[in-house]
DNA sequence: ACCTGAACACCGTTCAAGT
DNA sequence: ACCTGAACACCGTTCAAGT
């Protein structure tokens, strides 16, 4: 009990340590059993201590989002947009593959936070360096979508929350029972056709990186495709 | 009291009006609010009465959005396969658009329901028939992710859930204060460089359904570009 | 055998009482 | 003035008691 208020008191409650402690909490059992309380008590302090530091649960988790979105590589300069614009999001990925319950979390709130709008603010100003008219800009990050952020639904997405431990686990969806299988034989078939590393993935194990550069590279494509072509909405 | 025992036995309790009056409140006041107890008070039974004919929570939101996926229309036979899938997702997107919480609830779900898997069994179906190969289908319907399904992660998407009052109300994003319009100067230009409807619409009021059209063709014409192109994936 | 009220183990947050 | 325990109003679900 004395160690304990010693130990409280030699690193003293701060919204810092608040945070960190709450972002190792969600990744190690996910954003589900976070809660003020246990939060709190793993902190070795009571639940209303909290309350200096954070005006509520809500702000805990904005404050979480931005500092996950902080750890986001800050642009190159000098790199042709399409390039530049990949190597962003592709950071992005990394750093909310490190948080794996950050995705939903932002998902769920209405997320306008300061971070994730400078962030977005500097993917625009790489846009229209690299040419784009703001009108095509516009749509452009529309059509990007969450994907800007690092992160899309993927369907059947074993990763997101699920409470389970950290990320290294990595739970592959279980391979398709034949009675499934059966059910739904144009899934079943592509299930099995894509040869990501070799023929002798059957069914599970997506290759996780191959499939959101694949998307990726879909959109910058036709996104450059237009650009050239000097598309403008106007065209409806 | 003798009123509503007698409403009640009117119409017994069942599975079926379970989920409708479910879908209903969800529909109505979004689904944070919808609890087992809530559901039961609207149904005039005790709580512990819905347990007969839904195992728990999660069961009862999965078989919900098993009947938000039966909203969307079946294949129309005989067309083009782009056409095909492009007028199944945005039918997709409608069911969706009338029950607003449905898409937050796939999400956070790990959603491998029945009705989605035959759902999505008949969109690879359309693929394949159109002469993708297996290999090309399977990373389409990754990179399609949740739009398949009629929905994708906006960035600053007002009609998710939020709580509020039914879709018709379409709240309308707040136009960009000047102070952030200052510290984000290429999310304000922007945000006023869509000619959306005409030129007086200032920063608020994007079409969604432009948006989404405009992002589900990007995909679609670089797929369609991909399979002329025989493309496979062992291009890595 | 069926139904259900009370109870359990949580939750975020308020508020008044204690120092 | 600061801190905090108890309390409030919830939640999903268990379980035993009542019919």
């Amino acid at each position: 009990m004395a160690e304990q208020a010693g130990t409280a008191r030699r690193t003293p409650l701060s919204r810092e340590r608040i945070l960190r402690t709450a972002i190792a909490l969600a990744d190690a059992a996910g954003i589900g059993s976070l809660s003020m309380r246990n939060l709190a008590q793993e902190l070795g302090v009571v639940p209303m201590a909290l309350y200096k530091h954070v005006a509520n649960k809500d702000e805990l988790l904005d404050a979480m989002i931005d500092m996950v979105v902080g750890e986001i590589d800050t642009p190159m300069p000098d790199t042709e947009w399409k390039q530049a614009i990949r190597g962003r999001i592709l950071s992005a990925r990394s750093a909310l593959q490190r948080h794996p319950w950050a995705a939903l979390a932002i998902e769920s709130r209405n997320m306008a936070t300061p971070a994730i709008l400078g962030y977005l603010d500097s993917v625009v100003a790489t846009l229209r360096s690299g040419g784009l008219s703001a009108d095509l800009a516009h749509h452009v990050m529309h059509a990007m979508g969450s994907r800007v952020l690092g992160f899309s639904q993927e369907l059947f997405d074993t990763t997101r929350d699920a409470g389970r431990s950290g990320p290294s686990t990595a739970p592959q969806p279980a391979a398709m029972p034949p009675e499934v299988a059966a059910r739904f034989p144009h899934l079943a078939e592509i299930a099995t056709a894509a040869s990501h590393d070799d023929a002798s993935v059957v069914g599970s194990g997506c290759d996780d990186q191959f499939e959101f550069e694949f998307a990726l590279d879909l959109l910058l494509d036709g996104i450059e495709r237009l650009q050239q072509q000097g598309w403008t909405s106007a065209h409806r």
